[in-house]
Parts: C-alpha cells; sequence; structure tokens
RNA sequence: GGCCCCGUGGCGGAACUGGUAGACGCACGCGACUUAAAAUCGCGAGCCUUCGGGCGUGAGGGUUCGAGUCCCUCCGGGGCCA
C-alpha cells in the first residue's frame, strides 16, 4: 500500500512520460502531413529555418512556438495547414570544425541536423517531416545551380569584375548587406575593398517593384522592416550633370540630388577608383598613395560619414554649364563612392555638410544660393553647419525667387535642353554579389575555357556536386587545392577547362526554400500545382536580423523565378511577424561571466557562486549570448519541466515582436499552472456527466455565469491569436480557469457545466500546450485527437452579458458603476445618473450644464 | 544629424476604433493545512490620506464632456538611414 505522499506523487502529471506518448502518437497517426487539396482553404505557416548547429537554443524556441501556434490553431479553424521545417545547411561554421577538429564538414552538418531533428521533436511541434530538406543535399542544391543557369538566360545573372567587400577573416567576398558598419555581419571584422571577377544577380532590376510592393505588404508586415528595406532599396531622384573638361574633349558626369544648388557649387570630386583618378595617378605616387588609402577605408555610408573628409586636388578643373567662364577644380576624395550615382559629385557647400567640411579644409568658396524663410539675402551666412532646410532660391541667376521642388524641374530642363544633362532616378540597392571563395556551399555551375570563355555546365550534367575529398589544413578555398576536380572538358570545344570554384553566397539557398517546402522530394524544384495551391507563405516568422537580407533576397529572388517561369507569385511572404530576442540577466564574479547555473542565492538573498560562494554582481538584462554566458539551454527547461512549460513561458510574459526575458520564476509560474490545471481536472471531485450530454435546462446563477465566460473566452482567445496577441490569449484562458476551478460543482447543472469548461479550457489551450491538453482530453473521456479537432464554437449570444456596467462621471471623474440592461436608451442612462447619491450630491441642487451618454458605456455629467 | 518605434505599480505586461487605467502573471504580505517545512489553497495590495477624498500611464503644454490612446515641445531608451 503506497503512503499518501507516494499516491500523491503518482498521481501528478508525468510530464516526460505524456509528452513522448503523444509525439508518437501524432507522428503515428501522421497528424501533420499534409497533402495540396484544392477543395480546402490553405493556410502556409513557416518559421525561418536554422543553420545546424547541433543544438537549439532559446531563440529557436520561441521562434519555433509562435509558430506551432498559429499552425495548430489553423488547423483547428479548418485550415489545411503546411507547416513544414528543415535546415539551412550550407555555411561557414561546418568549415570551421573541419578546420579546427577534423570533422568534415557533411558529416558535422548531418549529425548536428540528427542532434536537431531530435530536440526539435521533444518540442512537439506539428511539422510535417517527410518534408524535410537539407540545403547542402544535392538533391536540394541541384535545383538551384539549375535556377542559376535560368538566371543567367534571363540576363539576371552575370559575371563582373568590381570593387568588393572582402572579409579576411572569413577569407571571402560579402554582399553590401551582409556588411554591417563597415565589419563583416558575421565575423565582425572590418571589411576590405578588393577587385574580383564576381557573379552578381540583378536585383536592381526590381528595385522598384521591390519597392512599390512594399505598400501592399502594409498591416501584414511590420512597418519597421518595410521600412528598412524602403531605406535600403533607396530610390533617390535627383539629375545627371555633364561637365565639360577644360582643354579636353570629354565631360565629367555627376549624379545629383540637388540640381537647385547648382548655383552653388564650387568644386567637384570623383571617388578613388573613378577611371578619371586612375588616368590622375598614373606616374603621380602622391595621388596613387592617397588612393591606396581610400581602398583601405571602410566602405559604409556611415564610415564615410564619420571619417575625416579627405580630397587630392588634381590639375583637373570643370565648367561650369550656366555661368561662363566659371571653372571648379576637380579632387579625388574619399567620401565619394564609385557604386553611389555616377561616382562623381559636386560640392555645394553651403547646403550639404560634407561638401561644407571639405569646404573649409581645402578653402574653398561658400556661396550660399537657398535663402532660409524670413531671412535677409544681405547678412545671410554659412558658419559650420549646412542649410539643408526650405527656401526661396537666390544667387542663382534663373532660379532665383523659385522654391527648391521648382528649381530642381527648371535646372533638370535647361541641363536637358543644352544636352549637359536629364533628370534620372539613382538607386542605393547594388546587384547581390554571391560568389564565395569557400568550400561548404553550392558549386557555381560554370565552367571557363580558355578559347570559348565562360560556359555553363550542360543542365544534363548537374548536379555539380562537391567532392568529399577535400582538405582543410591552409588557408583559402580547398576546392580552388584539389587536386583534379577543377579540372574539366569544355562542353563547348571538348577542351581542357577549369571549373567555377567559387560557391553560392548561403542566402542563395534560403532565398527558394519554402517555395521547395510544397513540393520537397520532387524531381524538379517545384511542381507548379503544389506551388500555386500552396504559396505564398501566408504567416512567416522569423528574427528582424534579416530585415534586409534574406528577406529582401527572397521577395527578389521570388520575382526572378516567376520570370523564368517556375512560380506565378511574386511576393513570397504574404505575412511577416518579427520576434524579438530572448534575454537574461548577466551575472559575473571576479571579472568572469557566469552561467546562471553557477550562481545559488544566500538566505540573505545575496547571490553567490556555487562552488566558493563568491560574491556575483548581478547585470543588466541582455540577449542570451556564449560570450556573456547569460543563457539558458533549452534542453535542461525540457528535460526538467517538459515541452509545454517552455512553450507556455515563451507566449505568456510578452508579446511576440518583444523582447522576453527569461526568467526561472517565470518559467516556475507556467510548470505551476500545468500542474494545476492537470490537478483540477484530474482530481476533481465532482461526479462529472459523460461526454456528449446535453445541456440541462437549469443552470444555477453561478454555473450560468461560468458557462457565459467560455463562450467569451472562446471569441477572446481566438481573436487574440488571430492578432499574434499571445499573452493576451494566455492571461484570458487563465482568467476563465479561474472561474471554472472556483464553481462548486454543487448547484443546478454545475457539473455539467464543469465538464464543459474543462473540455473547453483544453481545446483552448491545446495549441499552447498541445501534450498536456491531449492527455488531459483523453481523461475526459474522448477518444478523437485535440491535434486535428476543431476550434470549440461559440454561441455569440451568449458571450455577451444582457447587462453592462455603465461608469457615470462627473466632470470626467468617475463616481460611480451602475448595472443597466444592455442598450439601454440614453434617457433612461442619464436618469438613472441622476439619481446617483454621489451625483446628486456634487451637483449640488443645481442642474447639470451638460450630459454626454455613451450607450452600454459611460454617462458624464458636466457640473 | 534625419526618420521611425518605445516609455503604464517593486517587475513582465493588459486596456482593438478616445469612454471604469493597472486584466493576467511574477515577486511580496497575511491566513488555512502541517509537529515543521515544501507543495497546495484562500485573502490583500498603484501611491498618498485628516478615511471625506486627493494624486496617478517619462516631463510640460494643447484639443475634448472625457486623453495611456490625438496634436506640439522637451527628456530618456532602442532601431534604421546618414
Amino acid at each position: 500500500m503506497p503512503s499518501l505522499r507516494e499516491q500523491h506523487v503518482m498521481a501528478r502529471y508525468n510530464v516526460k512520460e505524456t509528452e513522448a506518448r503523444w509525439q508518437s502518437r501524432w507522428a503515428q497517426d501522421g497528424c501533420f502531413e499534409v497533402e495540396a487539396d484544392p477543395a480546402k482553404p490553405k493556410y502556409y505557416v513557416l518559421e525561418m529555418f536554422p543553420y545546424p548547429s547541433g543544438r537549439i537554443h532559446m531563440g529557436h524556441v520561441r521562434n519555433y512556438t509562435l509558430g506551432d501556434v498559429v499552425a495548430r490553431y489553423k488547423t483547428a479553424r479548418g485550415f489545411n495547414v503546411l507547416h513544414p521545417m528543415g535546415w539551412d545547411a550550407f555555411g561557414l561554421p561546418a568549415e570551421n570544425a573541419a578546420i579546427e577538429r577534423g570533422v568534415h564538414p557533411h558529416k558535422w552538418t548531418h549529425e548536428n541536423i540528427d542532434a536537431m531533428r531530435e530536440q526539435l521533436k521533444g518540442m512537439g511541434l506539428s511539422y510535417d517531416w517527410r518534408r524535410e530538406v537539407a540545403t547542402c543535399d544535392p538533391s536540394y542544391y541541384r535545383h538551384e545551380q539549375k535556377m542559376f543557369l535560368d538566371f543567367v538566360k534571363a540576363g539576371l545573372a552575370y559575371r563582373k569584375e568590381s570593387w568588393v567587400n572582402w572579409d579576411p577573416v572569413e577569407n571571402t567576398v560579402l554582399a553590401n548587406e551582409q556588411v554591417i558598419d563597415g565589419k563583416g555581419w558575421r565575423s565582425g571584422a572590418p571589411v576590405e575593398k578588393r577587385k574580383l571577377n564576381q557573379w552578381f544577380l540583378k536585383i536592381t532590376q526590381y528595385a522598384e517593384d521591390l519597392l512599390g510592393a512594399l505598400d501592399g505588404l502594409e498591416g501584414r508586415w511590420p512597418d519597421k522592416v518595410r521600412l528598412m528595406q524602403h531605406n535600403w532599396i533607396g530610390r533617390s531622384e535627383g539629375a545627371r550633370v555633364r561637365f565639360q573638361l577644360v582643354g579636353r574633349d570629354d565631360s565629367l558626369e555627376v549624379f545629383t540630388t540637388r540640381p537647385d544648388t547648382l548655383f552653388g557649387a564650387s568644386f567637384c570630386a570623383v571617388s578613388a577608383n573613378h577611371p578619371l583618378a586612375a588616368e590622375m595617378a598614373e606616374g603621380n605616387e602622391e595621388l596613387q598613395a592617397f588612393i591606396a588609402e581610400c581602398n583601405r577605408m571602410g566602405t559604409s555610408e556611415a564610415d564615410i560619414e564619420t571619417a575625416e573628409k579627405r580630397g587630392y586636388r588634381t590639375t583637373l578643373e570643370v565648367e561650369h554649364p550656366f555661368v561662363p567662364g566659371k571653372t571648379l577644380p576637380v579632387y579625388v576624395a574619399n567620401f565619394v563612392l564609385m557604386e553611389y550615382g555616377t561616382g562623381a559629385i559636386f560640392g555645394c557647400p553651403a547646403h550639404d555638410q560634407r561638401d561644407l567640411d571639405f569646404a573649409r579644409k581645402y578653402d574653398l568658396p561658400v556661396l550660399p544660393v537657398v535663402l532660409p524663410p524670413e531671412t535677409d539675402p544681405a547678412t545671410v551666412t554659412v558658419a559650420d553647419e549646412a542649410y539643408t532646410g526650405p527656401g526661396k532660391i537666390f544667387n542663382s541667376d534663373f532660379l532665383d525667387g523659385m522654391d527648391i521642388e521648382a528649381a530642381k524641374s527648371e535646372v533638370a530642363g535647361r541641363l536637358e535642353t543644352i544636352g549637359r544633362g536629364e533628370r534620372t532616378t539613382t538607386w542605393r540597392l547594388r546587384d547581390w554579389g554571391v560568389s564565395r571563395q569557400r568550400y561548404w556551399g553550392c558549386p557555381v555551375p560554370m565552367i571557363h575555357c580558355e578559347s570559348c570563355g565562360v560556359v555553363p555546365v550542360p543542365e544534363d550534367q548537374l548536379p555539380v556536386e562537391l567532392p568529399e575529398d577535400v582538405e582543410f589544413d591552409s588557408p583559402g578555398n580547398p576546392l580552388d587545392r584539389h587536386p583534379t576536380w577543377k579540372h574539366t572538358a569544355c562542353p563547348s570545344c571538348g577542351g581542357e577547362a577549369r571549373r567555377e570554384t567559387d560557391t553560392f553566397d548561403t542566402f542563395f539557398e534560403s532565398s527558394w526554400y519554402f517555395a521547395r517546402f510544397t513540393d520537397a522530394q520532387g524531381e524538379i524544384a517545384f511542381d507548379r500545382d503544389a506551388a500555386d495551391y500552396w504559396l505564398p507563405v501566408d504567416q512567416y516568422i522569423g528574427g528582424v536580423e534579416h530585415a534586409v537580407l534574406h528577406l529582401l533576397y527572397a521577395r527578389f529572388f521570388t520575382r526572378a523565378l516567376r520570370d523564368c517561369g517556375y512560380l506565378s507569385i511574386a511576393e513570397p511572404f504574404a505575412g511577416l511577424v518579427t520576434q524579438g530576442m530572448v534575454c537574461h540577466e548577466t551575472y559575473r564574479a571576479d571579472g568572469r561571466w557566469l552561467y546562471p547555473d553557477e550562481i545559488t542565492k544566500t538566505d540573505g538573498g545575496d547571490w553567490v557562486t556555487v562552488d566558493g560562494g563568491k560574491p556575483v554582481t548581478v547585470g543588466r538584462v541582455e540577449k542570451m549570448s556564449k560570450s556573456k554566458r547569460n543563457t539558458v539551454d533549452p534542453a535542461n527547461i525540457i528535460g526538467s519541466y517538459g515541452a509545454d512549460t517552455a512553450r507556455l513561458f515563451m507566449l505568456s510574459d510578452s508579446p511576440p515582436e518583444r523582447d522576453l526575458e527569461w526568467t526561472e520564476a517565470g518559467v516556475d509560474g507556467a510548470w505551476r499552472y500545468i500542474n494545476r490545471v492537470w490537478r483540477e481536472i484530474t482530481e476533481c471531485p465532482t461526479a462529472l456527466p459523460a461526454a456528449g450530454t446535453p445541456k440541462p435546462a437549469e443552470l444555477s446563477a453561478e454555473a450560468e455565469t461560468v458557462y457565459r465566460a467560455c463562450h467569451k473566452t472562446i471569441l477572446a482567445v481566438a481573436d487574440s491569436i488571430e492578432r499574434f496577441r499571445f499573452n493576451s490569449a494566455v492571461a484570458q484562458v487563465r482568467e476563465l480557469s479561474n472561474q471554472i476551478f472556483s464553481l462548486a460543482g454543487t448547484g443546478a447543472g454545475e457539473a455539467w457545466v464543469l465538464r464543459f469548461g474543462f473540455e473547453t479550457l483544453v481545446r483552448l489551450m491545446a495549441p499552447m500546450t498541445p501534450h498536456l491538453c491531449e492527455e488531459l482530453w483523453r481523461q475526459l473521456g474522448h477518444d478523437s485527437m485535440l491535434a486535428t479537432a476543431a476550434w470549440p464554437e461559440a454561441d455569440a449570444s451568449l458571450a455577451e452579458n444582457d447587462t453592462v456596467t455603465i461608469a457615470i462621471q462627473v466632470n470626467g471623474k468617475l463616481r460611480a458603476t451602475i448595472e443597466m440592461a444592455k442598450d439601454s436608451s440614453k434617457d433612461a442612462m442619464i436618469e438613472q445618473a441622476l439619481e446617483q447619491p454621489n451625483v446628486i450630491k456634487l451637483l449640488e441642487g443645481k442642474s447639470p450644464r451638460k450630459v454626454i451618454a455613451v450607450p452600454n458605456k459611460i454617462v458624464n455629467v458636466v457640473a
């Protein structure tokens, strides 16, 4: 005979056993395996697939929990829900592991995938695992090689020599989007400029469309992300101006967004990489040195802005197009980018801060040409701040008196008339450089032949697979060093030729994986019917750090695939949610960071180290990171509390887009709640009627209240989930459970309402804590599975009370509340309000000056 | 420097379109159960108060019968672009 205590322990919720059992039931029954079915409405939920580092972290747990709630909820709402998972499996960490530990990237990656798959399965996520893909498998990347060849044919991919960002740590080229503040986005190393032959994808061809289509995403994408893409694409309208070079036949073409300030120009400047700079540098060591120095500088605008503005004055001069006899000196300057506009500018120091800094340094004239409002032209001066605000043009001949916009237009028109320039639009967005000098990526399917040039690998020879036998013992690209791999025959002339040894940027793979999931095992990239049915992704969820990387590339790629006949859509992600970071307090002792499990609290409430009892300084809450050691391993949490606890906590404390602070207390709270629900339902002392018993005619007042609360909550939780307010959904569920659990179960119909309440609760919580709910559903006597069950029906008439509470204000301050029948007339409301003792008192016998009544809400008496 | 977002109890956060601020939870306090503790359950709680009430959503002003919510200025934090 077990003791009471043992009985209690036995009866308690057995998380491990329960979660494992339902996970295998779901898998066995194929609950989450779906097929395209035109008869059913579809819903595609996708979380950004992970890089297989080997272990999931809390960011993953949050991301996938959010997606899983949506997937399970949408399934319950009758949608045919596609919810897949895969692996963004190419990338540098695998190569680094090979270098550091001698493990082959292939082996390392696949072992990591196996480990992470198990961890994800332990979270109880509703994935259709049959659709799993790993981007490093030839069965995946072969399609990407074909796409690339099609892009080449369509003129969407091309090879050119250009100045590129070189990451000296990763030993590879980076795209512009991958350089943050002049540093490699992953390595953090300052990037250098190198001139290399690279493959580019013509994302700029879609600049206008990528920008314009952002409007169509309003409301479904965070404004923040749309704004970031808007800024990144960076459309600017302006004009090209061709300045005649003095004493030469050619001219210098500059781009400006401020043609209205042309009369204030006092110099021209070209980029260090401008052809004119190279020409002038011939035989000029001083200029050569200056150009070399410019190339060492960071490439980002922020770098350029903070660096000292410097220039080298060449012997060249240009003629002002509208002022006969006026010439401007030409500088080579470190703040002019070859990649932007034409690589040359004219400087108007009075109205541009950079130009002003430059002019002051080199003692160039500063002529104001925009007169700020209510300023006397006779006294206007420019000190050390350029004026960029509105005003009237002056000191500018035919532009005098115009406003800025009119002047821009007038200058452009006159330039066009005299053939010295024209209106034009430029973009900040650059073409996407996709060549990487690394091994663990998709090989670029191209062959270099001495006589035929660059030749595509014939389609029947795809995929070009990575060789397995590679050495990582010296720096550089192992493909390039491989003894045989790159030697091949030219498909065109049959002569000796060399394979391209660069591989694709790994953002290539993630630019189309969402479409591959619609038919993940197919022989062709996408089955058109499956893709047309499932796409676009209805709800995409991931980190905001990809706002202008992955998300922009994927939008471009989808358009390119559409134009090459692969897909029918332009926008891959109809809805987007960007989740915040998972944060944690930081701890340190003796100047060393400590993991949360290395510290403990003393009786006095102070934090000390577990071994040694040294005092611990508690630091600010920061994003979980290995370097700060403020990480909590999800495996430990799931191991001790279970997946449902981890999931519930991820949802309950903060709305998804905000940062979430992981706290022990919070996890405990979630854990306690799960056990409370378990206990209240499985140990309910009231004998419940059998499942499916019809509602009794009589309900006690308490039972009626709880019954109505259930209907109310069904609607409220659905609304919260639809709006991504999962924290509110959790609060509503808890509120309902507080009501249900305090129902005595003794009055008329109360046993029936208890069952109804339990069932409602379990069904509402099922998307959030699926294992617990599945188990309780079974305990409540059901054979069906909640994973595939419909969302509970709410009776809207029951969700609303017959009476409402009306707030009574006097002069805007709450003085009383009254219960009234719903939809009572304004007159009735006012009549009742004026009878309130508090109102009578405050009116002091006077009649109110004004009374406002809002039906079902409020009466405000103005005394 | 420009643009955008955010600022609510001790803490995380509720409050959809202006209409009872602080739901729900965490931490806390008191009580019950217990030899005791843990667990659990119940109750309390924005601040001040002369117990009438007064004050409260970063600060100041404005619009309104009524402002956390709308407008202006400023402060603080974050992001993007320069």
